[in-house]
RNA sequence: CGGGGUGUGGCGCAGCUUGGUAGCGCACUCGCUUUGGGAGCGAGGGGCCGUGGGUUCAAAUCCCGCCACCCCGACCA
């Protein structure tokens, strides 16, 4: 393949678009991949195209590989089938939704379950025929409230998902542990920086799926890692080691003190300090026990259930986490003190909550046998020495404590959490039955009875993974393409008048060699500026034909170390090819 | 949806405070020179200043409405 600078539909930019704020946004469009038409929509320009090609190739080789076939659907889709799995109104606003002429509702697919399951239904009936899995490469919709990043968060973008069909529990796993690490050799292929995190399944339901987020600062997840070991999770989904139970009869007894105007724990420490509230001065948040009262509403049940949450009062209860450990229900934070005359706001300590029937759960390091500073449920008053175990006794524990920069690791012990953002460029789910059981999607059985289906799907983001590429292979100067995906190997640059008939013969022998080559074979433009676009442009290769030509000596360059050596040019081709 | 910001040739921007009929750099066209790090000189083409209304002899500039886009947040397989 042999692409001319003097005819390629491309125009690089001098300045940084004014509208982009992220390396990858700025870059792809400053040199030619890409132009917003939209918001939230992009313009692939030839460069741009060859790159999307050469994932989505990657993807269908490393699909091909474990067994997965490409089928297509169609974007534009009929809102029953949404319906049916409820999907239509639990995605909200996210969809985007039209009526034909008809007035029928429509959709335009977010993601393709309910298709691909009643696919399977049309075309499958016996045990025999599964395990099956399909996957399709198609633009995908979503009404994002605000794109954003440039292809990072688009309306419109490009997604590789596949979705499998098995018999029973086992054989999912299967299908799921095939395309997990699938994804892995992909995401490796193309050198990505990433991890691979529990999440939650939100509303797309089912038991058990995983992110794979590749680390950059522009991403929009944030998750944590240990500093020590290779442990990574979810910020929803990291686990608090709980302190080792220690016997209840140590602690001196509980002890009510008055500790007037005292709502917050800031003012609580400070007072337990100036008073010395049982014989201590270095009281801190973290010696206090803060309770929250939230209202928990799950989906099926008539009203909201009063739920409080006991943490260490140095940290949040984090909403978020909070509402990801109680998904399908919903939670808020308790308003309506005066129905709840017995709860005192402000003041409010476990004590009572074990007796008077409130349900209370507790942050792992509310063990056993830990002794708290915490309200005595009268208003101006707080109690020592309230022991877990002995002075109240927790309905059991809850991860919804916020997580800080510095915690424990859960899985090693020694080292230490930090936060850290990336972008999500695939996520794996365990559905399950949530969807064969919507459609009854059954094979029939060796004995003769039906077999409900079990199913996994597993998204992909190929536009968004070359953003991520981008935003992990790039410098001041450009993009630095891996040479997996790059749109050429080589660019070929003759600095003057000169050189431009050596580097045509160069590039034809190139070609011939099988290389995807670049000339850049503009007329009278000066060396600063092919060198400066050849930059920009990021192919991983670049040789400069110049001065040392009439030696018979070119300069190639590698974009990704920016090294330089002379070779002779009989040798371009060998060293290229070496890699 | 809340907060902030910006709309002026293809791109990046100035002009707006203090109204007088649009300018700079890059890009583009032509000519000559130049050719290893965004060349020089000369001559050109291209903009109803986001949009609708108002004020005024006169609006890019002042007033009111609307729209679009960007950033932060909320939301988000």
């Amino acid at each position: 393949m042999l692409l001319r600078m003097s005819t390629l539909f491309v125009r690089t930019l001098r300045e940084d678009p004014a509208d982009a704020e992220v390396p990858s946004h700025r870059l792809l469009v400053r040199a030619g991949y890409i132009r917003r038409v939209a918001a939230g929509g992009y313009a692939y320009l030839p460069l741009g195209k060859l790159v999307l090609d050469r994932i989505s190739a990657l993807v269908r080789e490393e699909m091909a590989a474990i067994g997965a076939q490409e089928v297509h659907f169609p974007a534009l889709l009929p809102a029953e089938p949404y319906q049916t799995s409820g999907r239509w109104t639990a995605y909200g606003e996210d969809i985007f939704r039209l009526k034909d002429r008809r007035g029928a509702d429509h959709l335009l697919a977010p993601t393709h379950e309910e298709p691909a399951t009643l696919l399977v239904k049309d075309l499958y009936s016996s045990y025999r025929d599964y395990p099956v899995m399909i996957y399709q490469i198609q633009t995908k919709y979503r009404n994002e409230a605000r794109p954003r990043g440039g292809l990072l968060r688009a309306r419109e973008f490009l997604m590789k998902d596949s979705y499998s069909f098995d018999l029973d529990a086992a054989g999912l796993a299967e299908s799921y542990a095939a395309h997990r690490a699938a994804y892995q050799r992909i995401f490796d292929r193309l050198g990505l920086r990433y991890t691979v995190v529990a999440a939650l399944s939100g509303a797309m339901g089912g038991s058990r799926s995983e992110e794979f987020l590749a680390e950059a600062p522009a991403g929009e997840d944030t998750f944590v890692g240990c500093t020590v070991c290779g442990y990574s999770a979810n910020t929803e989904a990291v686990t608090t080691p709980a302190p080792p139970a220690k016997p209840v009869t140590d602690a001196p007894p509980m002890a009510v003190h008055d500790t007037p105007d005292t709502p917050t724990i800031e003012s609580l420490v400070a007072l337990a300090n100036q008073r010395q509230l049982a014989g201590k001065s270095d009281w801190t948040a973290a010696d206090t026990l803060k309770n929250v009262a939230v209202e928990v509403r799950g989906p099926a049940d008539p009203g909201p259930e009063l739920l409080v949450i006991g943490v260490p009062g140095d940290r949040e209860v984090d909403l978020k986490r909070l509402a990801a450990v109680l998904y399908p229900a919903t939670v808020t934070l308790f308003e309506d003190w005066p129905a709840r005359p017995e709860l005192v706001r402000g003041y409010l300590g476990p004590q009572l909550l074990s007796k008077a029937g409130v349900r209370y759960l507790v942050d792992p390091r509310v063990a056993p046998g830990t002794a708290w500073l915490t309200g005595a449920n009268e208003p101006g008053k707080h109690a020592t020495n309230v022991v877990c175990g002995r002075d109240f006794t927790p309905d059991g524990t809850i991860e919804a404590a916020t997580v800080r920069d510095g915690d424990p690791c859960p899985a090693c012990h020694h080292g230490a959490l930090e936060m850290r953002r990336g972008i999500e460029i695939a996520h794996v789910f365990e559905l399950g039955r949530a969807f064969t059981d919507a459609f009854e999607l059954d094979a029939l059985g060796p004995d003769g009875n039906p077999i409900r289906i079990t199913m996994g799907c597993y998204g992909l983001g190929i536009s968004r993974l070359m953003a991520a590429v981008v935003e992990q292979h790039h410098d001041q100067a450009g993009l630095r393409w891996p040479a997996a995906i790059a749109p050429c190997d080589v660019q070929l640059v003759p600095t003057g008048e000169p050189q431009r008939a050596a580097a045509e013969q160069l590039a034809e022998q190139l070609v011939g060699r099988g290389l995807r080559v670049l000339l850049d074979d503009r007329a009278g433009l000066s060396a600063g500026v092919r060198f400066t676009d050849a930059e920009l442009l990021g192919m991983p290769r670049i040789v400069v034909l110049g001065r040392r030509l009439a030696d018979g000596f070119v300069e190639l360059r590698d974009r990704a170390t920016d090294s330089r050596v002379d070779i002779p040019l009989a040798e371009v081709a060998e060293a290229i090819l070496a890699g």
